[in-house]
DNA sequence: TCTGCAATTGGGAGCGCTCTCAATAATCAT
DNA sequence: ATGATTATTGAGAGCGCTCCCAATTGCAGA
């Protein structure tokens, strides 16, 4: 089963390595009746060519790697993850790349990963996961010669390629279906404002504020981080200054905010509005059910591939920059049902 | 920075081929003066081995793979899969392995994925998380040659290595705890037969029941499938039984059946108690916060690669089995502090 | 000083493939 | 039939490393 070599093959079909080489690779120049018998040998013999050897004379390993930054600690709570590698694993077998997995949790890890990743022969391309501002990785990662696509978008964009969901519109989408349903104090709990996610859905709060004639009311503001008990705090400080809407740039944290709410006795949506963001499942299954923006996550992911890809055959140069959009999904907690 | 050879290195230290690479590669019978004018050129060049050359030379690509079978859905909606992850990653890292993750998601994966993984050159080395029984892959991934350690006990086990939670053990004492708090109706939903988490920690439900004085009452046991969606639908078919305990083999599951429960007006934990499995987060954020069986996910998939490694070093016989134990977490779903 | 031995170093073959280039075979126009 | 042209095939070098073996060096003991 394993260990033949081309050599091998080519002597029971009576050709050479080059022949069968050729046939291996869908060359051209190569007659019907010889691919035919070539191809047989192969069949029969279950023969792989040489993952190594083949990487070694092509200098292309037909892997890339993914890597995910010691600042994505969102990693484990989010399922944004799974669905994210689903779509990446999805799209380096489609295209029969291998999908190597980079994570980086400590210190030494980085270490270890950082020379790893850009030693030659093993990658042919990184995913890199946009995390917070200035992480170290993700710096020296960029400045490597290997090609690289962000998957969000970094701090920095000079000739950098990166995918991103448009985080301002969808934000700008949910806080003027807030607004379109008359809400007059629309708070948000925000995202890291180290992450450019978490950024750009405030951005797109404010945008939708200001395009629908509302101001900015500072004391309805407040920073989380992606966690249920960032929502839970954040909702606390919230409280005092009684808005009758929030814009949570997760449903983590929207959850964690719906919580606090109701620990408050406030009814949802009757006393205060909810709309959160990412559409995870578990937003569907409680009551009340959560309105929120969907993004897509695993197309996301396959589209990263497709597009490392692209750069991996024709060039690093000019950086390529995809945005994908949002849906608003419409449930039971901005109350949508009942107004208007 | 890249594209340095061994030869280049050699060159400038003044030294052969031959002689960086023992300084490279940690041998022995090099001078000191030499090695250390060989690391400083080293270091100052920032020259990394080609991977695929020492591949090729070697006959080892310290890389080695994650298989997670299609059988597997649990990989998005359960936190299992991030921790394991973490861990499997932690291992190779500190190992200096790499990791190749092949997430099999359709019968097209599987075509794909086979031949990639078995082919020569490419891993050393395969760590396959469990399914369902007569999973395809798992099947076929168990009679290649390579080593090979299963995440989870597999339900043939003649000659293959695996590590497991100790499944019959931690439900075992979640019941045995429901008994001795004295609840006289304890139903169980059970995981999927056709897995053998499933079947263990029904075995475990059983065990406990026996060993205790109680009999099992095919009416208080439905089987789940590990979703929220699963474990609310068995509480509703649970529920005209009037059991006053339920052990849940996930806290996913242990969540969908609490709504059930709630949604027909009983109070929890005093009309009806509750213990999970796997403590997830989401289990200890809600309220009631949910009694459950802790499993070491992050320590397992550590341990999983280090049982690999030990195979791939010493060969693969005789098989190894690993079993970790559990925890009981006593939270509020149980009834533990109203009750004794 | 010389021999013997161990420690150190260098040279060479080879891992299994790709790819260029030359050789051969097949095809066609003249 | 002949030379020119093209399609098919094979030989060989080389990708960058490891590892065996032989050569060299250094040093202790006689």
């Amino acid at each position: 089963m394993a260990d033949l070599t081309l050599e091998d093959i080519a002597k029971q079909a009576g050709v050479s390595r080059s022949t069968v080489s050729r046939v291996v690779n869908n060359h051209p120049h190569v007659s019907e009746g010889v691919r035919k018998r070539v191809l047989e040998v192969i069949q029969i013999t279950g023969y792989q060519p040489n993952a190594a050897a083949r990487t070694l004379a092509s200098q292309r390993s037909w892997m890339i790697g993914l890597v995910v930054p010691r600042s994505v600690s969102s990693f484990f709570t989010d399922p944004y993850f799974p669905h994210l590698t689903r779509g990446i694993a999805k799209g380096c077998n489609q295209h029969d790349y291998t999908l190597g997995l980079f994570l980086v949790g400590t210190k030494e890890d980085e270490e270890k990963i950082l020379p790893r990743v850009s030693r030659s022969g093993l990658l042919d391309g990184i995913l890199v996961q946009a995390g917070h501002h200035g992480d170290q990785v993700i710096d020296r990662l960029v400045q490597s010669t290997i090609p690289l696509v962000m998957v969000g978008r970094p701090f920095h964009t000079e000739g950098i390629s990166y995918i991103d969901v448009d985080n301002i519109e969808g934000a700008y989408n949910a806080v003027s279906h807030l607004v379109r349903l008359g809400y007059q104090r629309i708070g948000t709990i925000t995202g890291p404002s180290k992450s450019t996610v978490g950024v750009d859905r405030m951005e797109g709060y404010r945008k939708a504020l200001n395009e629908r004639g509302h101001t900015l009311d500072e004391s309805l503001v407040t920073e989380g981080d992606f966690t249920e008990a960032g929502g839970y705090y954040a909702m606390q400080r919230l409280l005092p200054a009684k808005p009758d809407a929030i814009f949570a740039a997760s449903d983590i944290m929207a959850v964690g905010a719906i919580r606090a709410a109701q620990e408050a006795d406030l009814r949802i949506p009757d006393d205060i509005a909810f709309v959160g963001f990412d559409d995870v499942p578990l937003a569907n299954h409680r009551d009340p059910k959560l309105t929120t923006i969907r993004q897509p996550v695993y197309q996301f992911g396959f589209s990263a591939v497709e597009i490392l890809i692209e750069l991996i055959e024709n060039g690093r140069e000019p950086a390529r920059r995809v945005m994908v959009g949002t849906e608003l999904i419409i449930r039971d907690t901005c109350g949508a049902s009942r107004r208007r």
